[in-house]
DNA sequence: TGGATTCTATGACCACCGTCATAGAGCTTC
DNA sequence: GAAGCTCTATGACGGTGGTCATAGAATCCA
């Protein structure tokens, strides 16, 4: 979530990305507009221009946009799993890593934007909670094939995968507070033999 | 988290609890100083004899309340198992039903309060961190305690617990996203059989 | 009763936020 | 080069937020 490869990116694409930034650091009520801007390099006007929904859409990308990375992650992780050892747990480990990693390098200063947005907004801005949900739902759509690929019957699979996120979610949710990896490091193993055992 | 029994509370107390359910519903950005007061039918002067330490001190306070509110919670499903069907699926069952049963009641209108404030506090406001890291602690102490009397070991009491309370956040999460109850109901059945699996 | 302490009431201050209005650059296209 | 479109610049406005200052009520002991 913090690499954006080597070519240039729009403005636009900059503040929908700074604002996912933000938020997931300091949640969607502390993250201003002139905030988002100053993030991305990009002129303050150049928001009520693209974005004349106002917050309100911008915050609708962010969260939409880091839905669709947390699922292109997925299937980087599934790709990268050795070919000789292709488990579910490695797959669970690897996704769950990212995060460690990074809590780690940024000394727990992000957490997941989707997370925020639906503590902000899920009663109160039914755009973002919809978008919100919609993340989730693309998150968990690739985990769920990923899993019937790796052997978990398709029955299973689905709910799983949901349970893999919100074990995640949650994680990351006490480690960011205790500042502490080891509730990332803890799911991951009792959850691995579950998920293990659950391929045919 | 809802009802507050029929004693009287004291303003102090009112405002504390109008916080907690304040935040877990809107965050803590949204929640002013002012809601809180009404809120609690409190007066809005009293804000500042009560808590010196402004609004950080009222998050602070608030959460806390709601560690403690929820290692009430444990003990108390705890003491409500069957006689004859103790087991540490039917305890997660039921934590897992008291949130289930408020998302239906209120419409998915509140999700948990330290989770709010870890989002909003947990890279500005490091007493409002340290709080919610202790509620966490708080939350999980007693089930950690539970688990060893329903027969897990000790050695890994405390593992499942975390996994408890992280599965139980994150789908949460989820659920209030999607005004659903599936991720809730989802988490129960799919690590019931591994809480049990590891009485011994 | 009188004074001290605790609590309440209210208005004001200042900073910030999201949004709008307006005008100006920069570039394409005929 | 003039029109037209995209994008940028900037100031202003109304509202709200947390906090402070100050004064008033209420309660409780000596």
């Amino acid at each position: 979530m913090t690499e954006q490869g080597t070519r240039s990116y729009s403005p636009r694409e900059r503040m929908v990305f700074s604002a996912a930034q933000l938020i997931r650091r300091d949640g969607v009520g502390a993250t201003g507009m002139r905030d988002v801007a100053a993030h991305a390099d990009a002129p303050r006007g150049s928001l009520q221009h693209y974005f004349p929904g106002g917050k309100e859409q911008l915050i609708g990308e962010a969260v939409t946009w880091a839905g669709r990375y947390a699922a292109r992650r997925v299937t980087r992780c599934l790709a990268a799993l050795p070919a000789d050892d292709r488990r579910p747990s490695l797959l669970f480990a690897a996704l769950v890593a990212q995060w460690t990693e990074e809590c780690l390098a940024t000394d727990f200063a992000y957490g997941c934007p989707v997370a925020a947005v639906t503590v902000d907004c899920a009663d109160t801005t039914d755009t973002a909670r919809t978008a919100a949900a919609q993340a989730f739902d693309c998150w968990r759509e690739p985990l769920t094939g990923a899993l019937v690929e790796l052997g978990v019957p398709a029955t299973r699979s689905a709910a799983l995968a949901t349970l893999m996120v919100s074990s995640l979610e949650g994680a990351l949710l006490i480690a960011r507070a205790e500042r502490d990896i080891q509730a990332l490091t803890t799911v991951v193993d009792e959850l691995g033999p579950l998920l293990d055992a659950a391929v045919t």
